[in-house]
DNA sequence: TCATTATTCTAACTTAAGTTAGTTACAGAG
DNA sequence: CTCTGTAACTAACTTAAGTTAGAATAATGA
């Protein structure tokens, strides 16, 4: 039940974002969570459900989306592990998107009440979770753009940018190299475009010499032209350090 | 300096995610406020700005965009009367958009200490600051399906009934009237389209006999196949009591 | 191991929306 | 009342991305 390792990726999390006191770690602590696996693919929250629980991701990769009366898929967003699943449902009672597996993941579940008694009684702790929650709508901000504003291949060089500097802060990447457990379609729907056209995209990318690509394992090469490409200015993601170092001119 | 009505609206707006105590209520009505008028598209927040006063919009229109690096504009978000502008940009340092008046503005800027020190002293109160950030995310994640997923005319159908919903609840509009003062340029960078295309597709709109337009007024004519052609659902709005009830099957 | 199912990749063709280049209609300033 | 600038509107043409359909290539599982 109780499982400290768990928390501490919590606590090393918004620590980044507010100041803490022991009694704040202490509380953290100290709520109740609940750990399981899940497979791919499976739900984790459902568009209409009441959320009475949050979810943090431990290990694996998540996705957010929505279907349209139409049936068209489109991703909000992409959660790494160590990401806080569902502070962005969880508070406002019914759901209003799809949370679901995009790999095999480990999670632990926490009851909002105890969440939102946690925000009450630890206020700095409340205000990190509420800059962890700004965090992502800035995200969903820049997506608004990539997906309004910019062509095919603005748009998934944007993406495999930001993907790069996320894997990097959380340690999952070096080296501009790493691996995204995501199909084509997977792809599209984060763009707002077919997946014959990524595909096409893809290999353009790689036939200009940008990335290299082999299965779900993706290397930029060019990072500065990739960068220039996508349009992609690291602002948004909010690093508070200055975000990862190794990357040349990661401005 | 201190105005108590402006502050009411605060309270009010807050009152109706989280219920709050009279303690809670003296804190807001203690907030440092500075009122000031505001022209039309004057810039109240700019990309890359620090942010230290955070702004509560009293009457007139803004709106939130990004320009993107081959200079095309996508707007994020529009704002309404009584809404907070900044709560969004101003936690998190470095504003990573711009707020620009989108008609002249009467507004009310507090100091972001202030708001960070009421977050902290009153957690029912940082909570309900919280929540209302949390609907605006909601409403970036559909826009993000809006402008990614769904075609023009349901771009724009989707966009009018939000505005129709959002009015109401605001009680400034009634009967599915309302004056929306934003060219088609704007409308344009709401959905990702051309000015053009907006004219087309706006026309059309009429043409169907779904609304009817006279400079910046809108009428919803049928509300019911306008919402269909839209794809609109209100469930991510987030209306705590159902929302506006006038309307013919706004479920 | 073979069969099945997902995923990647391609080509040929179509279309929704963009582009360019205007005209028309207002609204505010002087 | 005329000038000026912005916004609305239109038509003719172009293009980026979508569609359809199918082959090649992994994975996955019985």
């Amino acid at each position: 039940m109780t499982a400290p390792q768990t928390l501490d990726r919590v606590v090393r999390r918004l620590e980044t974002r507010v100041r803490l006191d022991a009694e704040d770690r202490a509380a953290i602590h100290a709520l109740p969570v609940n750990k399981k696996t899940m497979d791919a693919a499976a739900y984790m929250v459902r568009e209409g459900d009441r959320v009475d629980n949050c979810v943090l991701l431990l290990s694996g990769f998540a996705y957010r989306h929505k279907i349209t009366g139409a049936g068209q898929r489109q991703i909000i967003a992409i959660h790494l592990p160590g990401e806080f699943l569902d502070l962005q449902n969880c508070l406002l009672g019914l759901a209003d998107h799809n949370v679901q597996a995009l790999t095999r993941c480990e999670v632990a579940t926490v009851p909002v009440a105890a969440l939102r008694k946690l925000a009450e009684d630890r206020p700095r702790v409340g205000q990190a979770m509420w800059m962890d929650t700004l965090v992502d709508a800035a995200i969903f901000r820049e997506w608004i753009v990539n997906v309004g504003r910019r062509d095919s291949i603005s748009r998934l060089s944007h993406l495999l940018c930001e993907m790069a500097l996320r894997l990097e802060e959380a340690g999952l990447a070096v080296d501009r190299r790493y691996q995204l457990p995501m199909t084509q379609e997977q792809l599209a729907d984060c763009t707002g475009l077919t997946p014959v056209h990524v595909n096409r995209v893809l290999k353009e990318l790689g036939r200009m010499g940008l990335i290299s690509r082999d299965k779900r394992s993706v290397e930029i090469v060019e990072w500065d032209r990739l960068q220039r490409i996508g349009d992609f200015n690291t602002r948004y993601l909010h690093f508070e350090n200055g975000g990862p170092t190794n990357l040349p001119s990661a401005h």
